[in-house]
DNA sequence: AAACGTAGTCTAAACGTTTCGGCGCTGTCA
DNA sequence: TGACAGCGCCGAAACGTTTAGACTACGTTT
C-alpha cells in the first residue's frame, strides 16, 4: 500500500480511501491510484486490516465429525450462505471428544473468528467458560448444551425417534435394541428419551439391558450390537441413533450370520442418499439438512449485523420418518429370539 | 500484553519473552509475569502476531466437493496431522467449478495462509497465474494440473481402472458404459485412459457412444446412465469414475426396472464403508485415503520447514480392486441388450 | 586492574492497515 | 470583502505483537 502510494505520489490514506471507497476521491487521483494498484499487483493485506478493524470476516465452524455425511451436508450449506455473505469459514472437528473440542475452540478464538457455529461434543464445563469469556456470537447446531444460552437450531429428536419407535412397536416388536449416542450430548439424551416415551405410550417396560452406548461411531456400535445379538434373548429389531452407527449394526448382523430384515429389523436416525437403492432399503429418520444449514447460518448473520433480538433464538425443526423395508412385522412371539422367516 | 506488562511492572518485551520463551528471563520476573497473565486472563493476539511474523500457522485446504466421502476422509487425516504439528486448517471447496475455485483461493490467500493443499477443479489458467504470483508452498492432491509444478500426491488412476476394466472384460462384457468425470481434471482423463488402454489390451475397439461425461456428481451421472440405458444397444455393464456417480448409475438402473448385477453389472472408483453390507455388494477401486492424507500433509510440513529438495516431489499411490458381487459373467451374447438371467 | 563476555532487561522501530483531525482550497452568502 | 462551509487530501496515531540493539550489572579471563 505504501508502494502504491509512492507510485501514485499520494498518501496511504488516499489509497486506503479508494480501496475501500470510504471517502470521496477526485477522479484523476482515483485513476492514478487504480493504475498504480494494477501495475504493482497490490492486494490488501487482510491480516493488517483485521488487526486494525478488530474483525476477520471469518467464522469458525466446529462439527463433531467431518466424516459424517449429515455434518458435511450441513457444512456445505453453511459455507455456501456464509461465503455469499462475504465470510470465510474455518472448519474443524472435535472427533466427539471434549478435550479436542477445547483445543479447537481455543484455536479458532486465537484466530479471532467473528463468530462460532458449533455442534458440541458434550456438556463441557471448560467450553462454557471459554464461550462465556469470549465475546463472539455463537450458534449451536444439532446439539444443545445446558449452560450455554445462545442461538441454536436443532431437531425435535425426541419426537422423531418416538414416532419411529412407535412404528416398530406397531409392527409387533417388543425387544428393540437401542444403540445410543453419547449421553453427554443432547441428541444422545433426547433420542433415547424418544425411545422411552414410545415404550411408555405403549405401556411397555423400559428394559435397560436392551440399550447400549455407541458414541455415534461405527466401531462402538458394532460392539454394542454384537453384545446384544449374543445375549440370551436377542432383540428382534434395532434402532440406531445415527447414520454411522447403523453401519456398525448391520455389520454385526451380518457377522452373526443373520439377515435384515428377515431375522432382525433395523431403523436408524439420519438418511442416506443411497438408502432406497441398496438393500435392505433402510428405514430412517431424515433430517432437513438444507434448512438446518441455512437457518443456522442466517442466525449467525443476523447476530453479526446486530439486528437480532438480544435474547437467544432457538429453532427446532422436525425430522421425517422414511419408511422403507428394513423393518418387518414380527409374525409371532419368539420368546428366545430363535430365527423365524417372515412372510 | 501492555496490560500484563503494566501489572507486572515490566516492559512488553519481557512479557513477550516469557510468553514465547524466546529469551532468558529471571525466575522472579517470570513468576510475576505469569501470575499477571493468569489474573488478567491474557491471550496472545494471533492476528497481531501474524502481522509481525508474516506467518499465520494456518494452511488452506481446498477440495472439489466436501460432500464426497473420499475427500472428507482425506481431509480428516490431513487436519489431524497438521493440527498435531501446530497448524490450523482452513477448509473450503470449489464445487467442481473453476470460478468458485478462483474465488476461494483468493480468499485463502487474502487470509495469508502459509500453504495450500488443493484438489483442483480443472486446468485453470487463472489458478496457475494466482499460484505463480503467490509465493506459498502448494501441494496438489488427487488431481494434477498441467501448468502447476509442485509437490503432489495422486493415485495411479490409469492403471487402477485398467485393471478394473480388464476384470470386467474377462467376465465377458463387451459393451461397458463408462461414466466419466470432467475431462478438465487429470483424474477424469487418466481414468478414461485406463478404460481405453484395457480395451486396447484386449484388441477391442473404443466405442465413443459408450462413454458419457458425468462431472463427478450424482445428478449428471444419473442422466448419463439413463441415456446409455435407453439407447438401442444398451451396455451390459457400467463403470463409474467415482463414488458419487455410481449412486446415480444405480438409480438409473432401478428406474429402468433393471437389476444389478442380474441385468447389468456395475463397478466404480472409490470404495464405501458399507459396500460389503448392502446389496448389491459393489465392486470398487479403493483408494488409500489414509496414505494420501498423511503423505500430502507431510509434504506440506516438509516444505514449510524448508527441508525438502527444491524440485517438486510427486507421489503416486496404487488403488486396490475390491471384487465383490456387482459384476456377473456375461452368459452369452445378447446383441440387442435384451434381458437375460445370469446363473 | 582492565578488558571482556553474558544474562537480564528495556526502548523503540517495525508489520500494513484504518481513521481522526487538520489544512488548504474553492465557492457562497451576507 | 470577509466569514464560513465543504471538499479533497494528508500526517500521524493507533491496532498488538516481535525483535534488534542498547544498556546494566556482574563474573571471568588476561
Amino acid at each position: 500500500m505504501l508502494d502504491v502510494a509512492r507510485a501514485a505520489k499520494v498518501s496511504v490514506a488516499t489509497v486506503s480511501a479508494v480501496v475501500n471507497g470510504s471517502a470521496p476521491v477526485s477522479p484523476q487521483l482515483r485513476d492514478r491510484i487504480e493504475t498504480a494498484i494494477r501495475e504493482i499487483g497490490y492486494k490488501r493485506n487482510a491480516i493488517a486490516r483485521s488487526l486494525k478493524m478488530g474483525t476477520t470476516r471469518t467464522i469458525g465452524l466446529m462439527v463433531a465429525d467431518i466424516t459424517n455425511p449429515f455434518f458435511t451436508d450441513v457444512v456445505a450449506v453453511i459455507q455456501d450462505v456464509l461465503h455469499r455473505a462475504g465470510y470465510a469459514v474455518m472448519l474443524c472437528c472435535n472427533d466427539e471428544d471434549v478435550g479436542m473440542q477445547d483445543e479447537q475452540i481455543e484455536l479458532l478464538l486465537d484466530r479471532m473468528v467473528d463468530g462460532l457455529i458449533i455442534a458440541p461434543a458434550g456438556d463441557d464445563a471448560h467450553l462454557k467458560r471459554i464461550l462465556a469469556g469470549a465475546s463472539v456470537p455463537t450458534v449451536l447446531i444439532d446439539r444443545l448444551c445446558d449452560g450455554i444460552d445462545t442461538d441454536a437450531v436443532v431437531l425435535d429428536n425426541r419426537r422423531a425417534v418416538h414416532d419411529a419407535a412407535i412404528y416398530m412397536l406397531d409392527l409387533g416388536h417388543r425387544r428393540i435394541g437401542y444403540i445410543s449416542g453419547s449421553l453427554d450430548t443432547s441428541t444422545g439424551r433426547d433420542r433415547l428419551a424418544g425411545y422411552r416415551s414410545a415404550l411408555e405410550a405403549k405401556k411397555l417396560a423400559y428394559d435397560e439391558s436392551l440399550v447400549r452406548i455407541g458414541n455415534f461411531r461405527e466401531k462402538d456400535a458394532y460392539k454394542a450390537a454384537m453384545q446384544l445379538l449374543t445375549s440370551p434373548e436377542r432383540p428382534t429389531a434395532f434402532f440406531s441413533a445415527n447414520n454411522l452407527m447403523v453401519i456398525g449394526v448391520m455389520k454385526a448382523i451380518r457377522d452373526m450370520g443373520l439377515r435384515c430384515p428377515d431375522d432382525v429389523s433395523v431403523a436408524s436416525f439420519d438418511d442416506f442418499p443411497w438408502a432406497d437403492i441398496f438393500q435392505p432399503h433402510l428405514t430412517t429418520i431424515a433430517q432437513p439438512v438444507q434448512a438446518i444449514g441455512e437457518q443456522s447460518a442466517q442466525l449467525m448473520l443476523d447476530r453479526l449485523s446486530g439486528q437480532s433480538p438480544s435474547q437467544p433464538r432457538r429453532l427446532v425443526l422436525q425430522g421425517r420418518l422414511m419408511i422403507r423395508d428394513s423393518c418387518r412385522p414380527l409374525q409371532a412371539d419368539a420368546p428366545d429370539g430363535t430365527r423365524r422367516e417372515a412372510s
